[in-house]
DNA sequence: GTCTATAGGAAGATAGAC
DNA sequence: GTCTATCTTCCTATAGAC
């Protein structure tokens, strides 16, 4: 059991970690406890909905994690290629270089689809927008932007399995690299 | 609970369906023996070591159907292009247009992780040496036939969960569309 | 807020009759 | 091979004292 963990923010942190490492069904009650370092019943006070609650909340984190890190970058005056390439620098800080799993992707199976497959949609629609924007921005025809935009939100996901199933951090990193040619290149 | 299902090889189908489904945790013995309308007592004859022993059982039958049904469209005397047209094919059929989730990216989480996890690996990298050995055929160079082998087994994860977080076949049925250039196109 | 205790059920797995 | 019955463990969730 972990030393108790004292800020909301950093309770959901780790509940993430359980989720994102056990998916949402192999996240015992057990294992959130002890990653927080709180007892059930706190985790019930803090969470009245148990399980659920807790996955929302991360989920919402995630969210914000988005608009506190992305969204100052879309709107700084940079070139597009120097957003791009912030983009990946913060991508690779949030997956840990590709070893950690995406939240949405644990969360379309089982149980977790029914509850929050309407906000894993909305939210990879809200990051293929992102991308899409910047493509734009850097001169390419809508649709070519959309097109471009959908090919790298999947290369991210993928690359993401890839390198966990591997085992090797290796798909995940060429891709960060790829990325701006693969996004606003000729 | 389903009519039984006589021929192993249609009881292993069905399990598949719901490891596909609700991942290896969610995969209650319950679900297990709905969908193939054995009970439990008849799960273990066939499968002694229980849960763990149905998933390995499923995966072992997910290799057969690399091996029957693309081993021999490699082995025919088709062009590259006819060969990874037809190796688009088979893998729409297999993931069902897209909506259907693969078992390497499910067994890569939690308790999974440990007991498939190898095995994962090794097949993760046969399906991008497959990928390679047509990108060779094609003209190649060796070096850049693997960085796009590896480009399109990216590709291919991710767009299997890019489409079902969507739920919309639209991103795996184009990335297979564009399979046949992102591999061997100039 | 956190503790202990516990309900109530579902999980994986097994035994023995047929 | 399949059935019923059962075991143990684990699960989510709640109640009530502190």
């Amino acid at each position: 059991m972990a030393r108790p963990a004292a800020p909301r923010e950093e309770i959901v942190d780790r509940l993430a970690e359980v989720f994102r490492h056990h998916g949402y069904e192999g996240a015992s009650l057990k294992l959130l406890s002890d990653a927080t370092g709180l007892g059930r019943s706190s985790l019930y006070h803090y969470f009245p909905n148990g399980k659920q609650d807790m996955a929302s909340a991360v989920l919402e984190r995630s969210d914000d994690w988005g608009l506190e890190r992305l969204t100052p970058i879309m709107e700084s005056d940079a070139t597009p290629e120097e957003k791009i390439r912030r983009f990946a620098n913060e991508l690779d800080a949030f997956y840990r270089g590709g070893q950690q799993a995406c939240l949405l992707e644990l969360f379309v199976i089982g149980d977790a689809q029914a509850l929050f497959g309407e906000r894993v949609a909305a939210r990879l629609t809200r990051i293929k927008r992102l991308f899409a924007a910047i493509a734009c921005e850097a001169g390419l025809h809508p649709d070519e932007a959309a097109r471009r935009s959908e090919e790298v939100l999947i290369g991210l996901h993928g690359a993401l399995v890839v390198s966990r199933g591997l085992g090797d951090s290796g798909p995940f990193q060429r891709f960060l690299t790829a990325l701006p040619h693969r996004l606003m290149g000729t």
